[in-house]
RNA sequence: GCUGCUAUAGUGUAGUCCGGCCAAUCAUGCGGGCCUUUCACGCCCGCGACUGGGGUUCGAAUCCCCAUAGCAGCACCA
């Protein structure tokens, strides 16, 4: 039967066919890796592997670790983890830090091309000549001798911030942002975790090897690497290699959540967030510890596509996208949220017996037995309230004496209840409960659940009327569980 | 300030290249109804947008200009 409803979404829209894309494609996903991927990620990631899927071809990851002050070690292991809960098709893996020679040996090729040279200038008096498209002294000196100031830069005789390299551009660009932008730099401070090293390329000359070396056609990225797109080209040509193709899109704002990795891990060493999974952060591991499903986020991303308008991103999209997938599998169970106890008097012993899931009778049932006294949510018994019927149970008969409620039984009839238009609740046996906290995005939700609701254990379920779930930790005492959304 | 990119409903998106078939698509959201022993799912109905102003044209969401707004870059970050 889910056949045909899934068949209904597969009209998604397919993303914009990419040109020279006739005999496959090469494409990375090239995080830099200071902490565990975000939604952010997830659109770059998600939208590259998609059209590797569409015109086959490779799927390289590579790890852009060349600025230490900006690796945590920890991040290596965990962008990996992310991306294979995503479920993408990665073909091969590359760190920069293991190529750091290849790195070397191209930046001597390019001084001997004439396309960069040693700049011992200070870095403010280069940024000066700059903005008024003025070459500095060492742009004119000879091929021999930029070649004999990057042996010094790699035998380390100069120190941090004494020298760097620039690629040859054009001064009278009118983009300020193009000239002779920088290469390489030497950085004693501090030591990068993997390799010794002093001399480190600088994002645009590692991308342009990379991408040229590993046979990447064709790039997606977002807008704000247009300005390295423009100064990579420079390098393209210097060496003469062919360019791939580009497509950049548009800023993602997404509202209400913390994406700023550094903000985050300030946040956890604070305290104030539990870890990089805390659910009110906007990681895959806090994604996937609430019970989006990587495809939700996958689908979610896809419908948002290339574009290269400014965009933000809506939580209700994604949980529309999640609910999908969720609905047709997620156990229904009843969470009492703040329970109150409830003796119903003159009702005889009852057993009830409610589908696991209505859309699926092939589950079969859960069993609760009526006892003679039940939980009820607090905020369905409010004065006035004349009836409500208890789920898969029988109805029940409000008495108000002022603020004072007295409950007795009201019949089995279903159309009873409906013409009453008493509302269908949720409620547990009061023997036969177990404890169940519900953390949402805003709090936590004291209550009770299903006893059974322990064998769903890490299952996204649904808990009637409040909404999905999923089961974090639970035993004998007691039940953990992360609110998914409605 | 300089350089560049973008502008369709609350949100996302199609249409824009090659003007008419667009009194503008689809999804989500919201409102109403049906179904239903959940406020879920499903089904039906409805709400809601071409940033503004000029111009070209028989005709403009689509082409041109100006304005406005947003974003990005101008780092020895990626």
């Amino acid at each position: 039967m889910y056949a045909s409803l899934s068949e209904k979404h597969e009209h998604r829209k397919v993303l914009p066919d990419l040109e020279k894309s006739g005999n496959g494609v090469v494409m990375r996903f090239a995080p830099n890796p200071s902490g565990p991927l975000h939604i952010g990620h997830a659109r770059a990631a998600v939208l590259n592997d998609a059209y590797v899927k569409q015109y086959g071809g490779r799927y390289i990851l590579r790890i852009e670790d060349t600025d230490p002050k900006r690796v945590d070690p920890e991040a290596y292991g965990m962008v990996v983890e992310d991306l294979r809960w995503l479920g993408l098709g990665i073909t091969e893996t590359v760190t920069q830090s293991d190529r750091l020679p290849v790195y070397y040996d191209l930046c001597r090729q390019l001084i001997e091309r004439g396309g960069a040279y040693v700049c011992t200038c200070d870095n403010e008096h280069f940024r000066d000549l700059k903005q008024e498209k003025t070459a500095c002294p060492c742009r004119a000196q000879p091929v021999e001798k930029s070649l004999e100031l990057w042996q010094k830069m790699l035998d380390h005789e100069f120190r941090e911030g004494g020298a760097t390299v620039r690629i040859r551009t054009d001064l009278s660009n009118p983009d300020p942002a193009m000239r002779d932008f920088p290469a390489f730099r030497i950085l004693d401070q501090p030591p990068h975790p993997k390799v010794k090293a002093h001399v480190y390329p600088l994002m645009n000359f590692s991308v342009v090897a990379d991408d040229h070396l590993l046979g990447v056609t064709h790039v997606i990225r977002g807008k704000d690497h247009i300005a390295n797109t423009r100064r990579q080209q420079y390098i393209y040509d210097h060496f003469g290699w062919q360019v791939p193709v580009y497509r950049h899109y548009g800023r993602m704002g997404i509202e209400g959540v913390v994406l700023s990795t550094s903000q985050m891990r300030l946040g956890i060493k604070a305290g104030t967030y539990t870890g990089w999974d805390d659910i009110r952060l906007g990681t895959m591991r806090a994604l996937a510890r609430r019970g989006i499903s990587p495809d939700a986020v996958r689908n979610a991303m896809l419908a948002i596509g290339i574009g290269d308008t400014d965009i933000s991103f809506s939580w209700d999209n994604l949980y529309a996208e999640n609910r999908k997938i969720v609905d047709p599998v997620a156990n229904r169970y009843f969470f009492v949220p703040d329970p109150i106890p409830v003796t119903i008097g003159s009702a005889a012993r009852h057993t009830a017996r409610a589908l696991l899931h209505p859309g699926d009778t092939a589950r079969g049932t859960r069993t609760l037995e009526f006892e003679g006294s039940v939980l009820l949510p607090k905020s369905e018994i409010v004065p006035g309230t004349a009836m409500v019927r208890l789920k898969d149970l029988f109805n029940v008969k409000i008495a108000w004496d002022g603020e004072t409620p007295s409950f007795s039984y009201g019949g089995d009839s279903l159309a009873d209840a409906r013409s009453a238009k008493a509302r269908i609740i949720q409620w547990l046996p009061a023997q036969a409960t177990l404890p169940c906290t519900l953390l949402t995005q805003e709090g936590e939700m004291k209550g009770v659940c299903e006893p059974q609701v322990r064998t769903e254990l890490k299952n996204v379920v649904q808990f009637e009327r409040v909404g999905f779930a999923r089961i974090d930790a639970a035993d004998a005492f007691g039940v953990r569980a992360y609110f998914t959304h409605k």
